[in-house]
DNA sequence: TATGAATGAGTATTCATTCAT
DNA sequence: TATGAATGAATACTCATTCAT
């Protein structure tokens, strides 16, 4: 990961692009978009993007993960609340995430990525009920249930921003007394 | 249902053989699973598949419809309550239902099938408010969105009984005031 | 063939209609169009075409034979000439006879058929050399030839009247004098 | 031809060869005859042959296309009624273009390379003109039109050479004088 | 004899993956 | 290491033909 010579780098070049390609593809077309579309779209050879992923669940594996990535920083920017309804409202755009986290015939485990995102939650979850903002009963499971299903929901649902609103106010009321 | 000719008893027969049989197989498998494993397990040849449902996708709205009225019949049964608990435990079984309703890239449409559940779904809506236990700022579409969002949640995030209990818990509350 | 038993009738009739349809469907789609069309047009079951046609390549041979019947009774009330032109601008119409006689893959053989359009032909063609509107030298063969070729050159070229009028000119010069 | 890389070269041999199997195959069979059995004969897997033509109708357009080539360069080296006399000579061999050409349900548009050997023919037929060989009055038109005409007639007529001459004999006097 | 449901081999096409260059 | 051509199993769908009713 330190290696300076120039072949890594570009490979790593290669790497960053197959990623961004395939997160644009498969978030465009759904995780059946062909593998082929995704050299194309990076600008690489097919034979480039099984170099780097030898498996299609390995590149769908691989963004997840820097998704997951992404979805713990932003957590550490925000409050419980509206880092829920941050989700919520961009499950659209992360489609590939949600369609993953959701299954899809796509056997992908992450147990370490899932899991710095159930701490990063965790840990605003704490900052909330220490605040008084979220019930003393509420657990961490629980929250992270909730805050999958309503991405999913939203992402196939197609709410619209009232129905994200509503929604999110049942919810955000549960969670402060039950 | 008037028809009173044997030839169409069997054909009737087949046909509930294959749905009974997709049903089955696209619950394990997924919507991808093939048209010629839906034959096989439904014991008939892939021609007999494709004169019932001309299109794989015909057969996936067929069997979405067949399990909307089964949830609309049950909804019949219960109260908001018992009937989202309901859904929610049964999300694993109803998978089909489940994905299909999620999308998951097949086009289907059936406005009406759904639309009688969403109608099942406000009449226990109403009850529910008008015995005041449930906000009367409540309305059908986050009631939808609610009950839609924790069945993926709950099919694609395989949560034990506890983790429903709990994760329903606070919707409920929320539910109730809000 | 005499019978005169009620089903014998009804069978006879509806023979008849699937010919017709056959007629029509391949006409307007080409041999290639399924028999389960056929059966449809001619309001019969699929069953019924297989047991007066037991294979579809008998059903384009009885086609074949009728139009072939039907050409030798045209051939019978018009001179060589007005014969040819005739032929020549229902080329399309008679888009199945043309094609089968061209073969398209689909072998049929009727010698007795062709033999009496031929018969019919010469005898045209006999006529016009003792009216001396046809050298000598001219044979049935060339004749027959050539009538075929035109058949199939205007079905398939879509040749309008002007272009019909042109080549059946050269055509005609040659049978005068060559 | 520009490239120099070997997998070109390797990918070019692939295609000819492809081509070649096609061509024998569609000449025996009929453009009925499978892909599959092209990449048999051709000795390629099928993904292959649908990666140099992604469609069976551009397969079937790249053959006509190089025999149509074929003939334009023939149309070159020969006078009008030689021309005319190959090509109907050859017309069996040729299967697949006339085929094609007449139709056939196929739906293939090659404006380009017809038209090229529709300008051949046109160069033939004024030099024929010019050196008195053919009467003034005779045009393009007519001439593909029989030029189409006795190829289709002798290819499904299966000519023999006699016939083939016979034929051709009144052709030649109709297109000398009309 | 008519019906039309069932059969199943066959067809075009796709796509993850391999491998020669 | 990158390329992209080749592979071949898999898939949805068609259609001539058979056969139970």
């Amino acid at each position: 990961m330190i290696e300076g010579s120039p072949l890594r780098a570009d490979a790593q070049r290669n790497r960053a692009r197959i990623l961004d390609a395939a997160e644009a593809i498969f978030a465009e077309f759904g995780t059946r978009a062909s593998t082929e579309e995704v050299a194309r779209r990076a600008g690489v050879a097919i034979g480039t993007v099984f170099r780097h992923f030898p498996t299609k669940d390995d590149l769908l594996a691989a963004i997840m993960k820097r998704l997951l990535a992404q979805l713990v920083e932003e957590a550490g920017k925000r409050d419980l609340f509206t880092f829920f309804t941050h989700l919520v409202a961009q499950a659209a755009a992360k489609k590939t995430v949600v369609d993953l986290l959701a299954g899809s015939g796509v056997d992908i485990r992450l147990p370490d990525a899932v899991g710095h995102l159930e701490e990063a939650v965790g840990r605003l979850l704490e900052q909330a009920r220490a605040a008084g903002a979220v019930a003393d009963s509420v657990r961490l499971p629980e929250t992270m249930a909730l805050l999958t299903s309503l991405c999913q929901g939203a992402l196939h649902g197609g709410w619209d921003q009232q129905l994200q609103a509503r929604t999110l106010t049942v919810v955000f009321a549960g969670l402060k007394r039950d």
